[in-house]
DNA sequence: CTCCAATCTTGACAGCGTAAAGATGAGCGA
DNA sequence: TCGCTCATCTTTACGCTGTCAAGATTGGAG
């Protein structure tokens, strides 16, 4: 039941977005009364919090499936896991915004969401210090690359999504196509 | 009476947030009736946008006023108007929020927010242009590296606002730091 | 069989965005 | 001066929301 309407919920967001998450809806998706779900969340901002886990989980799912592309290559590996979240933040916009939300963001009282948050960028932290142990990148401080390496596809695939870059930049091929761009530019550095 | 609204809708997002921005509060603020602000303001959705242009002037005039600290560099003005842009978010998280919010992004029917907004990254690729002028940055496709570049603070912006790198990430002081060396291994790239 | 705890339902309330219609009042041609 | 017009503001009302309170159902432990 609890699943149900987890699955209710995420459906909503991926296809009105955010706006129209609403407890009511959820349960006339999952065809209970208005009240029910409240005996599987505490409160709307428990549900919200609920799917972002989800959409985090998926993230996570869809980076790791990306790097066993190139199982080789450490630098490919850490460069991929960033192409893939940009393109996770395309392929679902909606659960993305609802993942890095207000309505998520001052959850501090939810550490599962977080620890997944956190997760994803151990992912990525991980991958640069496997890239850092084959010798091709720099052993400057990991944890200041890694923010600095997760900034960049983050604000990347925000603004993708935002359609700041225009409509191009919505597509799945395009958003790639810009990530691969914006991560060699980080690699090699922007000097002449 | 339209300036008085605005004013009083700035500061309850300031604030309190963009949940509690409602019609009816900036109403209550103003002294009015709940149905007056729609006299000046279509509907809810064009009073969160003059929030979020309101939100991008003040975004860019602190760019502006940042990088006349160094008005020979041209480099180094490239890389503050970066600096400002994170400094601007921390001081201003909850603005910021609704400047890059879902119900900002949907809105492609406001010209003038979207002007307000390419303002902002039309600045940052002019002082990418003069930089490059000056020979001190390699002279790649300018759109390409102004787009990561963009990416790149935006996305510390967001994280730091969004908690994601602690605490210490969301005093001005912290995130200035962060956004000096990010914008430094950009510059430099990651190779070692 | 009984009882209890978990689960679900019904009903209510205040707050929200917004539609419709009435009130107010300043500006202006006669 | 009168009376019209139009922009502005108010009042009232509707359906939607999240949530509280209280009753109904039900399945398993004693």
């Amino acid at each position: 039941m609890r699943q149900a309407l987890l699955d209710a919920a995420v459906e909503i967001v991926r296809r009105d977005g955010a706006g129209a998450l609403t407890l009511r809806a959820v349960a006339r998706a999952a065809r209970v009364s208005h009240m029910a779900p409240y005996h599987h969340f505490a409160d709307k901002a428990a549900l919200v919090a609920a799917v972002a886990r989800e959409g985090f989980r998926g993230l996570r799912r869809e980076m790791e499936a990306r790097i066993e592309r190139c199982p080789d290559d450490p630098r490919a590996r850490f460069r991929e896991s960033g192409i893939a979240y940009v393109a996770f933040a395309v392929k679902h916009p909606n659960l993305f915004r609802v993942m890095f939300g207000p309505e998520t963001a001052d959850t501090d009282a939810n550490p599962e969401l977080q620890a997944e948050a956190r997760g994803v960028f151990g992912l990525m932290q991980r991958l640069l210090k496997q890239s850092q142990a084959g010798y091709a990148i720099r052993e400057d401080d990991a944890r200041q690359i890694g923010l600095t390496a997760w900034s960049l596809v983050h604000g990347l695939a925000m603004l993708c999504i935002d359609g700041q870059f225009g409509p191009e930049a919505t597509s799945p091929a395009g958003a790639e196509r810009l990530a691969y761009a914006a991560t060699g530019a980080l690699f090699r550095g922007l000097r002449r």
